[in-house]
DNA sequence: TGAAGATATGAACACTCGCTCATATATCAA
DNA sequence: TTGATATATGAGCGAGTGTTCATATCTTCA
């Protein structure tokens, strides 16, 4: 059994549980919908409705979506009022997203 | 129409076409299969065969995943004799698969 | 309390994905 | 050429995904 796996220079090992953690990860970036929402999220926290507009998709789609990058905890929500504003949980999301960029560039 | 959506301070600007292409890129991340594929060649080029004892799954299953990764220039690939040597396309997969690990450390 | 607005949720469905199984292709050695 | 080894490929299947539609929940205001 390979239990785990010796990866680089930079000591980076993966158990089979963080392997799988890290695929859930990624399979949150897989998908345009939720990368929009992500962007819409750089410049600051937004309600629900600026981010089905942002979207354009409908506000259940992106309410779906947005519980499932909380739930991958991408984003955090606080509640004022009737909206629900949403904002980035984690700077990294900025990081890996513009890394991707750079790679596409390529 | 929003055709673009303006990012943050570090100019990072996506069209349609980008933000379809980013999600594919991630896509092929987003499976742990994959990611054993892809650690399992950051020391270096090795062939199908290696790559199947390391992975665990089946000769057919990784052929299946190797093509995707070189449909999605991830990684590369080499003939030498019966064997064909697969490796990294590019030092961002180290990059990208890093930044994922800190994130999840958090 | 009741109506209206904002968001969340569950069911259903079409679509995609990763696997297996069988088979094809390619290369080497005899 | 024949057989053996290494890898790729196509069909098919079960599981998972993203959307829509209808409806539920929560909050404010009158």
């Amino acid at each position: 059994m390979d239990e785990e796996l010796y990866l680089d220079s930079e000591e980076l090992l993966l158990d089979e549980d963080e392997l799988i953690e890290m695929a859930e990860l990624f399979k949150m970036f897989g998908d345009s919908t939720r990368i929009k929402i992500l962007c819409g999220l750089f410049e600051g926290e937004r309600c629900v409705q600026e981010i089905t507009d942002l979207t354009g998709s409908s506000q259940s789609a992106v309410s779906h979506q947005l519980r499932l990058l909380k739930q991958a905890r991408l984003v955090r929500s606080r509640r004022s009022g009737k909206q629900i504003y949403y904002s980035l949980a984690d700077d990294h999301v900025k990081t890996i997203l513009g890394m991707a960029k750079e790679h596409l560039e390529e």
